[in-house]
DNA sequence: TTTTACTTTCAATAATTATTGAAAGTAAAA
DNA sequence: TTTTACTTTCAATAATTATTGAAAGTAAAA
């Protein structure tokens, strides 16, 4: 797939973001270059569209199938694998929270809990307990409202946005 | 400031948290070791304490103050800056959130308008164009819904978490 | 004015993370 | 059974990012 400038910008700019959050550069290329392809591209073409080499792309590829961002598809009459992107953006959104939330949040809730039942109420760890529990507390809402989110559809999300008017 | 266990175990899960959201390990550290800390620390009480270097440490606490999560302070009498760390967690996700949208979710924005202003209805272009608008849609709410935390205060939260059920 | 007690900068280096590409693996076709 | 057309793995290497620590900077005190 040749890209345009238009197009490789979008890709380009797509990796940047996903960079600054944490998710490696050609993952998030990858990703968006399978967002405005019409149809299904083969490793070969995310290779050569992107110049990378044929192990980062396959790597990169299989964790957006895990992430539940694309597909793997067959062709009939073709052994090559081909790799599409859910596009619609609500999906989306809910995939990366669900992944983000599983991996950053509930472990940070998971070793505030333990630190909580290890640390005895002394002078020395008033600050420690006050800051934990404060923390818990807040890590807690934000993992629920996340959790809500993963099951919504867009009018939910709508909805709240309607009330927070 | 000497920790025990339960501290140590805690600025180092702030660390990992910190790292997985793009934020350097030292610079979460020290967050964390303030945010336990009943007065103020000096540099050399924070290096002695992580056992990093002076200049890392300085590096990392000017970033805090510049993120609008710790404090310098001076003391009368004594020519040495402390620091000391915003301890509402309200406050900290409130300054978090406001960094994260200045620096990921502008660009992003402001990214993709750009694109779409120099792109050309082509049938070449419908797919990228489609995925610019909901990405730029979705961003904006997302933006939107951001700054309005960022002037809220915990009870606006707690609201909005009522009307969520 | 000089010394002292600090903070800040920044080039060098260490640590981490991403990428390559060749070799190994797999399964359909010959 | 062997070949062919692919995918997957993984050790080596490149690229990036964090850290050190010495040198330069700063301003209060002597």
């Amino acid at each position: 797939m040749k890209l345009n400038g238009q197009q490789l910008k979008f890709v380009q700019t797509w990796g940047i973001l996903g960079n600054n959050w944490g998710i490696n550069k050609t993952m998030a290329q990858l990703h968006a270059l399978l967002m405005i392809s019409e149809n299904a591209l083969s490793t070969e073409e995310m290779m050569e569209t992107l110049q990378i080499s044929r192990g980062n792309t396959n790597m990169n590829v299989r964790a957006l199938v895990e992430w539940g961002l694309a597909n793997k598809e067959m062709m009939a009459g073709d052994r090559r694998d081909f790799y599409s992107a859910k596009k619609d953006i609500w999906v989306v959104a809910r995939q990366i929270a669900k992944q983000r939330r599983k991996r950053e949040l509930e472990p940070v809730i998971a070793a505030l809990v333990e630190i909580k039942s290890e640390t005895v109420n002394t002078d020395e760890n008033t600050e420690l307990l006050n800051r934990v529990n404060d923390i818990e507390d807040f890590a807690i809402k934000i993992d629920k409202m996340l959790e809500k989110f993963e099951k919504s559809d867009e009018n939910w999300f709508y909805k709240v946005l309607l009330k927070l008017v």
